[in-house]
DNA sequence: AGCTTTTTTCTCGACAGTCGAGAAATTAGA
DNA sequence: TCTAATTTCTCGACTGTCGAGAAAAAAGCT
């Protein structure tokens, strides 16, 4: 069913339009704003008329005033109109980072993310929450969004984790770290998700004409992916498919989620451990691996070891046949691997290449484009801006009446 | 990057609501158009008089005139307004049905479809157009669309086969198949895309609330499968991955199309041939088995032979293995079983609950659901249709130029 | 038959939004 | 001081949606 459009709806979109424009390229002119969205100066003149009277956003009285005529006035956003809080949760710890409306860091530290059961884990977490706004003494209200992510399947829509390797399918709901006082909205999205929403903005900023869709896999103890697809002027669509629990053989290995064969189960960093040691597949997991572990066994396997060597090469083909499969089920499209296990691509890459290779879509679409992306934490964080910012604009805009109630 | 908004997009988005509630109920009045679409009266009035003057919807004369009060007029799309021809390629036939814009069939014939390369194949579809505009005297240029479906990869934006398992990855363009005369636009879609889109409409129709998604999965000689889902507001999404040629088992089985451990060569009749005859799995695969000869199998397989019986099992298997990577990467949906294949249901079952039973997906989010809808045919037909008319709709509204010249 | 009731369609004016054109503002340079 | 250049701002025309109520037309009632 199609829903029925309005002239308001009309605004609200040439709006968001407007302060995309703003989020994007920061800090434009009345005719830069024009130019970038494609509207009539005039509607340009009565946007930010309006955002302005809603203390949206602003004129910045610094202006460059360079070259004749009359000098340009830059809007930008207000600072203090919001501000977001984002929760990274990685193996062993928990990062916040507070960020004003303009999209500046104010803050940041982070904090051992502790034991115990699903409920501590929430005290923790509000918490910390907590400390940001206290560090800035910041107002508890003015904060619009808390945007969590970390590995494991988040809810489609509610901010609650539905499965992850530290508390199995115990739901974990996000909502409820928030106390009185806080009017935010939670969000919660997989980690790997939002690498992938950064880097199809990278590509779009970069060169407008690149592929509109690609894949992100982050290597790592558990093996998680993204894909992010840019649909003809709408917003992208991103999404987290479950490929690390994705079945790579029938009555395999026995893997952390407890299931056997999961991709995971030979890719990951406890997998290859047991490989290169030759423990048996359906020997319990490891909780947690050392990256150091890893490092001296890809040491041995760059020494000849043959073990060591095998361990590598068959967790890229459990990895390569994996990404045969996605393409297979989402079309080709090419692949960027981050995460701390690209450091071991020179040992898993024949592996990945040989499961892609002998697969069909392959020989139609030809080698899927293989690239490294080392700066996995910097991903994550450009993509909590991305998303947080464009839901936090959508709401600002949608909530009409503010804007009418402000303009008193 | 999104799309500026404007208020003509809002008479078109609005207009497509009116014509695509008359799509879907047929013959509607005043009032039951406002209820349907949730638009003001007088906005009614407007779009249906544009569209009247454009010659796009008609007031039919004959009202049932019941109960008291002012009569009802009831507008429905003008017949000859244009018309549609769809193209159902199968193994042997091509059958051709002419629609008119209303959506009532006028005419339906089938023609085999012969030997040779895509030449000879493209000149057949073509005679097969011009006999079908000419049975019913209509005139070619009368002709909005040509829907065409068939079975392989269809392009994503062209009507050009990619890959079919007759001609391989030699493609065929269905434009050319349009000779001087035609303004027709082609359209190419593969025909499991199609049943799920239909099958979409369906839950749709019947009980609004239905799960938004699902997965249409049609057996026979090569397997298809589509995935239809219904975003909020938006025109649904359809999409046909790869699943008869996705690894099933590395270096397995050898494909039609070439490749090995394709799904389809375990899954598809020729595979359970081979599996009941103990035929090496490397063997060419046959062109053609006929279902005779697989109902032959079947019944074996029911009196307890067990080489019969493990054929069907590892189809089974091979499906419902497949069935979990699709859950997993496409997340949790129901799947309806369609096409020749379903006949066999009780000895596949089995094996693909098995598939299905010991994966991450599964045990975390139960059995998807498992219906068999027998009639291909009628789904695939529909499915035609709905997707269509929506385009053929969009494009008769879009083209704004015509309605306002049309008004003269 | 004539009046009333009921139901539906149609019309009017108010309001919101976009756009193009051109006026107003403001600075650099002659 | 004047002119050219450049940007912002304003005005009127146009398109579109909406609510309210007028107009139309059939059924029922007296």
């Amino acid at each position: 069913m199609l829903a029925k459009s309005s002239t308001e709806l009309v605004r609200q979109q040439n709006s968001a339009l407007v302060l995309s424009a703003l989020r994007r390229h920061g800090r434009l002119a009345h005719t830069e704003i024009s130019d970038a969205t494609g509207l009539a100066s005039a509607t340009i003149s009565s946007i930010t008329a309006d955002l302005e009277r809603a203390r949206i956003i602003e004129k910045s009285e610094q202006q460059a005033t360079v070259g004749r005529g009359r000098p340009r006035v830059l809007f930008s956003q207000r600072r203090n109109c919001g501000y977001l809080i984002t929760v990274i949760i990685s193996s062993d710890l928990i990062q916040y980072s507070l960020v004003d409306y303009a999209g500046t860091l104010l803050d940041r530290f982070s904090e051992p993310r502790g034991e115990g059961g699903t409920a501590a884990f929430l005290a923790t977490i509000s918490a910390g929450l907590e400390r940001a706004v206290e560090r800035s003494r910041i107002d508890r209200g003015s904060v619009l969004l808390v945007s969590v992510s970390s590995k494991g399947i988040a809810h489609p829509s509610e901010p609650v984790l539905v499965w992850s390797p530290v508390f199995g399918s115990q739901p974990v709901d996000f909502a409820a770290a928030l106390k009185d006082g806080w009017h935010a909205k939670v969000i919660l999205n997989n980690e790997t998700l939002l690498v992938a929403g950064a880097l199809l903005e990278r590509e779009v900023k970069t060169q407008g004409g690149g592929e509109p869709v690609l894949a992100a896999l982050s290597l790592g103890h558990s093996i998680g992916l993204g894909i992010a697809r840019r649909v003809a002027g709408g917003v992208p669509e991103i999404s987290a498919p479950n490929f690390g629990h994705m079945l790579h053989m029938p009555s395999g290995g026995l893997c952390r989620c407890g299931a056997r064969g999961c991709v995971e189960a030979y890719a990951g960093f406890y997998a290859i451990l047991r490989a290169a040691f030759e423990v048996p597949v359906d020997t319990i997991p490891a909780k947690f691996v050392p990256v150091a572990e890893i490092d001296k066994i890809a040491a041995r396997a760059r020494q000849g070891n043959r073990m060591a060597q095998l361990a590598f090469r068959n967790a890229g083909a459990a990895l390569g046949y994996g990404l045969s499969r996605l393409l297979s089920l989402h079309g080709h499209m090419p692949v960027f691997i981050t995460g701390p296990g690209t450091r071991y691509q020179d040992l898993l890459q024949a592996g990945i290449e040989e499961g892609l290779a002998q697969t069909h879509v392959v020989r139609l679409g030809g080698m899927p484009g293989l690239t490294v992306v080392p700066d996995e934490p910097s991903l994550v964080f450009e993509g909590h801006l991305n998303l947080a910012f464009s839901i936090v604009d959508q709401d600002i805009i949608g909530s009409r009446q503010s804007m009418q109630a402000a303009g008193e």
